[in-house]
RNA sequence: UCCUGAGUAGCUCAAUGGCAGAGCAUUCGGCUGUUAACCGAAGGGUUGUAGGUUCGAGUCCUACCUCAGGAGCCA
């Protein structure tokens, strides 16, 4: 054969290849036959498109062999793109040949059908699952918040400084940890946050963050939780409470932006409502028109672009009314403790919520799903009780009952999607706070170390990709948002 | 760890204590515009496991196993 292969075309471009001949590398993704005419479905990882196959049209053997193809089977096909309404993305190629690379045999069909399958099922044939198109647009998805949230940072002065994954002791006393054996005598865990490296890496660089996966031996089994996750965290030197709370804003909108920028086709595919997420970064009027609360009261308002220069220090101590020139244009609602606490009190008393809060303690799951399902975009909750709160974190010199730490939530009970705060700069506040809550002072020396040398305010926040990518496509659960999910039952495949 | 629920064909599910069923998938046949195509036929079962009650158990009882999602805890 002496004609030249067509060039190889992507299914998600082939608009731009209509009227040509081209060469499409994937797999049978369906097939619909008709008598003489075929209609099988391929898909390459972009998107799918419909073939069409008229017996007439093509060779007796390009016709069985499609005829007789198993789903999933992977083929090189070639044909040439044409517009039809008739079709499902609107165009459709007519096949002129057809080669099979491998055929699924036909005793071990393709597990995923078109049809329903349960979570277990799902869960079990997980590394063919993620070949469906509702699978792909989601990874496809996570893919662009993953690289939304590093460009973020690394568009604003931020370094990345990766923390290391075994390390020797919890960096919070409270959860558990993965425990493995480190040569002779020594255990290791599992990183569950990176926040005390980076507390290091940020005194040395200024404006740091870390991107990596975290581990969580938690007992937990819900819609919310993976024992393997990834967290992304920023830290700054010379930074409030009002700071991170200002970046977190701004950087939740950025990865918004992106996702509503690149997506559009796979949140559709998806079934997720494109107008919630359009809301959450609509323009400020919208949310001060928010009848529900006056969250801006309290709060320092910096510009995140104040960062970038390291704006003289303003510690959440000195709280400014904070002029509404220089409020951000994208602003998310801020509560604090004692303002979401009345909150529930008044929806307790309202009926809307089947058990009170009570003050002192953190809110529960049912508690953040009314808080959040007061706001069409996320809220900051600041300022809880010091006593629920880690050890590491600065009270508020205003209140040192409460801590200088905000919970970002995500709306549609998506639940919180990130946890930050201000930290202990004082050597003595920190040491006396380590002996409180019983951690052994010998492994915290190094972190010690940083309040002796050249401490600063600093603070710093950890976002869970998860539950961003589960907020964003509108899953029922986070396992659908990372490739191969580990959770407290599973670990297979 | 606690609470609740579910395990029946490859998958999704029916079946009053009385013959083990359907749809999809698979195989065969039909159909030139199908959209989870449709129509006809065939094959496909140790009802999660182990005991027990009963003339008779998928169904009732006990224990265990697996999974699910809610609480707690967290991102």
């Amino acid at each position: 054969m002496s004609t030249p292969t067509p060039p190889v075309a992507a299914i998600a471009s082939l608009s731009a290849h209509e009227g040509q001949t081209v060469t499409l590398r994937g797999w049978l993704y369906n097939l619909r036959a008709s008598g003489k005419l075929l209609f099988p479905i391929f898909r390459d990882g972009t998107g799918t498109i419909q073939g069409i196959v008229p017996k007439a049209a093509v060779p007796e053997e390009v016709f069985e062999t499609l005829k007789n193809l198993t789903l999933e089977s992977s083929v090189v096909v070639t044909g040439k793109v044409r517009a039809d309404s008739r079709a499902p993305s609107g165009y459709e190629i007519d096949v002129e040949n057809v080669e099979v690379v491998q055929r699924v045999p036909d005793e071990t069909p393709f597990p995923i059908t078109l049809k329903e399958h349960g979570v277990d099922f799902l869960m079990e044939h997980r590394h063919l699952w993620l070949r469906t198109p509702r699978q792909s647009a989601i990874l496809r998805v996570r893919a662009t918040i993953m690289r939304a949230a590093a460009e973020y940072f690394d568009t604003h002065g931020f370094i990345r400084t990766d923390p290391p994954i075994l390390t020797p002791n919890a960096c919070e006393g409270t959860s558990e940890l993965f425990e493995m054996d480190y040569f002779d005598d020594d255990k290791a865990y599992l990183t569950q946050s990176g926040q005390l490296y980076i507390e290091a890496t940020a005194l040395a660089l200024g404006k740091v963050y870390s991107f990596g996966p975290t581990f969580r031996a938690e007992k937990s089994k819900t819609r919310r939780h993976l024992t393997e996750f990834w967290m992304i965290e920023p830290e700054v030197a010379y930074a409030g409470l009002d700071e991170i709370m200002d970046l977190a804003e701004a950087f939740i909108t950025h990865i918004v932006t992106r996702v509503l920028e690149h997506h559009r086709a796979d949140l559709k595919v998806i079934g997720r409502d494109v107008a919630k997420l359009e809301a959450v970064i609509a323009l400020t009027a919208a949310t001060e028109a928010t009848p529900i609360v006056a969250p801006f009261s309290s709060s320092t308002t910096i510009l995140p672009s104040a960062l970038s220069s390291f704006a003289p220090y303003s510690l959440s101590s000195q709280r400014e009314a904070g002029g509404a020139a220089s409020r951000n244009a994208h602003r998310f609602p801020r509560l604090s403790y004692d303002e979401a606490h009345a909150m529930l009190d008044e929806a307790y008393k309202a009926g809307k919520l089947e058990n009170p809060h009570r003050y002192g303690d953190d809110f529960g799951s049912p508690d953040e799903t009314y808080i959040s399902s007061q706001f069409d975009r996320p809220v900051m909750i600041h300022r809880y009780p010091a006593a629920i709160k880690a050890f590491y974190m600065q009270p508020d010199p205003v209140d040192a009952s409460k801590a200088l730490c905000v919970d970002v939530l995500a709306p549609e009970g998506y639940g919180e999607i990130i946890g930050g705060s201000q930290r202990v700069d004082s050597y003595d506040l920190l040491k006396s706070r380590i002996e409180e809550h019983n951690l052994p002072l010998a492994a915290f020396q190094w972190y010690l170390d940083l309040r002796k040398y050249g401490s600063v305010p600093h603070a710093g926040f950890g976002m869970g990709i998860e539950r961003v990518v589960a907020w964003l496509c509108g899953l029922d659960h986070v396992r659908e948002t990372i490739p191969f999910a580990r959770t407290l039952n599973r670990i297979y495949p």
